[in-house]
DNA sequence: CTCCTCTACGAAAGCGCTTACGTAAGCGTT
DNA sequence: AACGCTTACGTAAGCGCTTTCGTAGAGGAG
């Protein structure tokens, strides 16, 4: 911490407008109980002397933090970024800041960080990205935010259930369908899902809209290869890869996220293979640049930035009794990396 | 803050485990002056009460903080995710936690900021991202920033001068330079360059080492026409659309930064304009998905989690006498979205 | 056995704030 | 004029830690 013996302190303000130190107190923090022209004094010092309020100190005194945590699984991707920006835009206009973290999609960095967090008394605790499938490996993170929930603390999740927490849980599963719908519809029956690891509660619900639309249709789920990567561009790369290699016949991908989708577009494009023309690619999320590539990427929308503004905003509210949840409804984009399968 | 009237304090260990607070404390910091097996008890006692420090107290009470800030112009923007990927991963190794903020490049919003990150005593601030050549918008984060500095606090800034303070300073002019000397060496000499604001040193910089190559190729920069537009995606798609209306025989497009250059790629493509066949494309940065791209686009390659990285150490370093600077060199990328010239 | 030096620990003084409580002054009531 | 109420402010007790200083006891040197 910056030595702060070289900057005033609140005393130094007191002494300067002539006040005590309470009132000094009281007519920075916008406490009632100071006249008018005492506190305009007060302020008036403060400017001159370039005091600011050590926010430790004042969080100590008074059991309260501006601060609150973010604990994303990597800051670098896209998805979790805007998440962020939503945060952060509406945290600064709360006049909060924000501590961010990010994990890696390790479970264990995950609870470590949420307990750094509590350490650092954030006023309230925000987790992005998804749970894991495994209820054990769930299970510390669940403690965790338990004990923090019970001694008062405000926690809220994005894209995650499980956690007994408010959350903000985007149409995963509806997504999914109505994504596969929208392959089916264009004829696509030799059709091959590339996905991350299926322990990820995201990758899981989004696998099962795809499958409810394959079962609508009549199909097999099973006759759908499931291609399992890194939830990541080179793992989609890396699925197109096998795909090309055990099912050279398939029309149409679909990836579950943006990001191994445009994973999936490279590979396809080194390899010859023309997008919509021989195969066609969906993603999901809708990343920014995702209307930017060519071709244009057929996905589904997930309004990121507003879902962390939103979880942001149940983590501010009074917690109600029981957990609350807010749907966010997921969008198909159709573009151009998706067209009438190939016969 | 959560009250903590319902977890554990120093206080509650030292009990448990039948010694003083300040053995206790010392047990638990790891400071000399306990013997193993005391230690071991407290630390026993304390896992099991579930004691988690309380950070304010501690800084509070030892003047020194574990949690740096760092300032970016906005979190969303995959230049400034990638930095705030290598910062996060560097300060986690080192028990450190990040205070993060955006700023939308508005220069009372990043004096704001730093001020709000001075007041929670962080013992280091990061600054990311492109300085104002105007000295005078400049001159109050100059201030805020030097008085952190003189009482104590430790500052790096990463693509930015003038601030008197550790940086990181990527290769910007030659950086300009030698992306401006591949597309003239590709023959092209109906160049336009894609601009952000002028206002941003970094534009500028890139943007004098475009001048440098044309000039060295005994061109006169000023038939080079620089259309300037938001260094956003949107802002290259605007300033596409106003190439093709006012210099429609252009045959390469320099834009100053990736962003920029897949809005123009986009716009061109909308009007079906060939890249690189008919007009060839180059950015700058090197995001990530640059190269998944197509056409792949070539551009400029910084390497931003790096730079972060670098920007950290620094701050976490002693400070030295004098400010230091590193730099960090531009690699020119070649991929596809760059051609001969058509004739 | 005494003296001195270490080592291991405890007591207590803060770190810079907030806030409960006390009090003096001003004002309206009866 | 005496009383109570309100307002505006000061006093001082913490918030939960770290750290300086003091001290008791162990051990070695003489």
């Amino acid at each position: 911490m910056v030595r702060t013996n070289s900057s005033p302190r609140l005393i130094d303000v007191a002494h300067a407008s002539g006040v005590s130190i309470a009132t000094a107190s009281r007519a920075l923090s916008g406490t009632p109980g100071v006249s008018d022209s005492v506190a305009e004094k007060v302020r008036q010092a403060a400017r001159e002397l370039g005091y600011v309020a050590n926010l430790h100190a004042r969080s100590l005194a008074s059991g309260s933090t501006a601060t609150i945590g973010l604990v994303v699984h990597e800051i670098g991707d896209p998805y979790f970024s805007e998440i962020a920006s939503g945060v952060l835009s509406l945290a600064a206009e709360h006049g909060r800041t924000v501590q961010i973290c990010h994990t890696g999609r390790d479970p264990e960095a995950e609870v470590e960080q949420v307990r750094s967090l509590v350490a650092n008394r954030v006023g309230a605790i925000l987790i992005a990205g998804s749970g894991f499938v495994d209820a054990s490996v769930e299970a510390p993170m669940r403690f965790e935010v338990q004990r923090y929930a019970e001694a008062g603390g405000r926690v809220a999740v994005v894209g995650r259930h499980h956690l007994g927490v408010d959350s903000v849980l985007p149409d995963n599963r509806p997504g999914g369908r109505a994504v596969a719908e929208h392959i089916l519809g264009l004829g696509h029956r030799r059709i091959v899902v590339v996905s991350g690891t299926l322990e990820l509660t995201t990758v899981a619900d989004r696998l099962e809209g795809v499958r409810d639309a394959l079962e609508a249709a009549g199909l097999d789920a099973r006759d759908v290869p499931v291609l399992e990567g890194p939830f990541t561009r080179e793992g989609g790369r890396e699925c197109i890869r096998r795909m090309l290699a055990d099912h050279p016949r398939t029309t149409a991908v679909i990836a579950l996220n943006d990001d191994m989708a445009i994973g999936c577009l490279s590979q396809l494009r080194s390899s010859g293979v023309s997008v919509p023309g021989q195969v066609s690619v969906s993603g999901f999320d809708d990343v920014a640049v995702a209307q930017d590539l060519s071709p244009g990427l057929t996905t589904v929308r997930l309004p990121m930035a507003e879902m962390g503004a939103r979880a942001l905003t149940l983590a501010l509210k009074e917690p109600g009794s029981r957990a609350r949840r807010q749907r966010v409804p997921a969008e198909l984009v159709v573009r151009d990396s998706t067209g009438p399968a190939a016969r």
